[in-house]
This record gives structure tokens, sequence and C-alpha cells, in this order.
DNA sequence: CATTTCCATTGATCTATGTCAATGCTATTT
DNA sequence: AAATAGCATTGACATAGATCAATGGAAATG
């Protein structure tokens, strides 16, 4: 249990064998079945998951009933709506599962207990936060200044296994595109 | 000197004297004149810069040369290209004051060695990486989800003090588009 | 196995945004 | 004060992307 969690905290963040015991404590497994929801919008933001296993998506809808993918999460990476989560506040973002999926939960007050009691683990929360910070920045510039063909091949190049799991609408959603703009792009790009 | 700095930082976490004065050590101060680069892309990210006062601009070039702002920094806010200074490898963004303009840097030495000696310095850290990721989270949501005169109101609502103070095709620019368009969106929201 | 749902693709058309060029205003520089 | 550079706006036109509708195939479901 919580093996890819622990895994992924030691390659940022050493840590005793005592303090995997500790952080143990405060954490929470709980798998999901395709098309379940971790979070609603309108919910509060209970959990940060870690995904041990399988894929989620957080998504919003406009007001068309429209929905856009702000985020997946695959094996090794963390899903929430962060805001909901640090104040409480009603989430404005759903997630759900793509596969069949395992988590590794950590409950607001956990992370807050956490934060006090192990400096490590803010180190660790510090470096994660860090590194989506930067992903989402390059994401942003390539959204503001890249052609969609560009910035298709750069997620191909990215992020290879999500383009092999995941349903093109929703990859074409991620970019901000109609599922019919992203396979005429794809034509595009294969007749090069 | 670095009045706004240690301000927004007790809003962020009490900090005693002694440790305001400890802080204080690693602190430069430097004074920018409008058009003034901080930084240039290409080269590695060396400060990150608290802005007392003024306003900067961090923004990508284009194949075309077209200018793209990915952040804008105003009194109170932080501007670096984050990734370059982290890991010191060239940067993607070029740096440059709107305004004649006044901050307080924090070199990457000084950076590392505040987080090793002061755990408040840390956390302070990390509650700012997070309050940007959730803010640049918001935008990324605005720019997939919604059409363009909305984006704009938001944008206006949210920080009326840069729609003042900044030219308008630099807005066009954080948004997205071309200064023509964003004129004709403008024009469109008056007429209503 | 049969049925249904989901999904990617394509064509036709419409709309939003980009591009290029010109104009006049304002701020900055000399 | 005159000259210059920067900026916002507008018009005409070009292009990228959205929308709507239809089709066929693949995957999930009973």
């Amino acid at each position: 249990m919580y093996e890819l969690f622990f895994e992924s905290f030691k390659k940022k963040v050493e840590l005793t064998h005592e303090e995997q015991q500790h952080i143990t404590k405060y954490l929470t497994p709980k798998k999901l079945r395709k098309k379940q929801y971790l979070l609603q919008e309108g919910d509060a933001c209970k959990y940060v998951a870690f995904v041990e296993k399988g894929a989620l998506r957080a998504y919003s809808m406009d007001d068309k009933g429209n929905e856009h993918i702000i985020q997946f999460g695959l094996e090794g990476w963390t899903i929430s709506d962060l805001y909901s989560f640090i104040t409480g506040e009603p989430a404005t973002y759903n997630i759900d599962a793509i596969e069949d999926s395992e988590l590794t939960l950590i409950s607001a007050s956990a992370h807050e207990e956490l934060l006090n009691t192990v400096p490590k683990y803010e180190t660790f929360t510090r470096l994660n936060i860090t590194g989506a910070y930067v992903a989402m920045q390059k994401r942003l510039t390539s959204i503001i200044s890249s052609p969609s063909e560009d910035r298709y091949e750069n997620f191909n190049s990215l992020y290879p296994d999500i383009v092999q799991r995941v349903p093109q609408h929703m990859i074409a959603s991620y970019m901000g595109l109609t599922p019919e703009t992203l396979s005429r792009v794809r034509k595009k790009i294969v007749r090069k």
C-alpha cells in the first residue's frame, strides 16, 4: 500500500523508516471505478489524491454544458481542486476516473497535521507544487503562443502515455479545442 | 528597505525581529528603469524578484518575433523564470520593467540557504507558490472555457490596477489576443 | 451474441480572430 | 516647440476553429 506515493516522496526528499510509518497513519487508500466521481463541483474538496494506478481527470463545465479538462492525473501524479482543498470553499472542478483507479488520499486535516509535524512533508509539498507550477506555466505559454499543430505534437512527445490511454476528445478538451478540430489537426500532421 | 516584502511575508507567516534581521542579510535591493531588462532569454535566471514598487512583465518570443506575456508583476508580486531559477538552465522568458521599479532580490544561493536555515521561509515560499498556482489555474481555465469578452471582463474586475497602468497591447498579449482583436472586444463590451 | 453507447472522422457552413494597412492621438525625446 | 515614436482604433480581407449533421467502426453492456 502507498508504494508509489512513498517512492515518489523519496525521489524528492529522503525519509527514515520511522518517518514513513508516521506519515502512513495519515494516509487513506481508495479505489475508484471508471466514471466514478472523486469530487463534484459545489462540494468541498476534502482530499488531495495521489494516483497509484489508473487515470483521472479534473474538469469544469461551462454555461453550455461543455466539459473543459484542466488536468489529467495518471500514475505518480497528484490531483485535486487545490483552491477548494485549502479554503474549504465549494469546488469549481469535477474530478472523476477515466479508468479503474487506486488512490492514496490525504485529507485536509491530515495535510495540516503533517505540515506542522513533519518538516520533510512540507518540503515534499513545496517541491510538488513548484513542479506543477512550472509545468502549468509551460502549458499556458504554449497555449498563448503556439499554433494548435505544434501544441499537439508537443503534448504528444511530452505525455505519450496520456495520448495512448485517454480518448481523443478529452485531449481536445485539455487543449481547448473541439474533437472535430483536433481530428483535423492530427490529419494535417500525419500528412507531413 | 524591503518594507513591502516583509509586510507581505508577515501576512502569511509571523516573524520575530531576529528572524527578520537574519533574512534581511540575504536580500538585495535593485532599481530598474522603464524598459530595462531584469532577465534575458538564454541567460540563467539568478534572482527571484519581489516588486516593491513599479511594474514588470515576463514574456516569451515566438518564431515570428511576437511577444507573449506570461505574467505581470506589480507591487507585492513576485516575478522570475522559476524553472531557470531552480535548475540553472537558460531562461525561456524575458523580464523587463514596464515602469521605473524597485525590487527586492533573492539569489538562488540565498534562497537555498534560507530554505535550509529558516523553516518559516520555506512555509512562506510554499504559500506563495501555492497561491500563484491557484491563480494560474484559474487563468488557464478561463482561457480554455470562456469567450474573450468574458475573459476580458473577468481580468478587468480581478486586476483593475493592471488595466489602468499597463498599455492595452500588453493586456492583449497576456490574453493571447492581438491588439486589434482586444480593441474590438472592448468595443463590443462598451455597447452593452 | 445482440444491442447500445461511445468515439473518431468527414463535409458544409458560420464565426471569431489574425493580418495588413492607414489614421490620428498622445507621450516622449531632442 | 518640433519631431519622433508608441499606441489604439478602424476597415478590408484571409484563416483557423466552431458548429451541425451524418457515417461507420469499436467497445461496453445486457
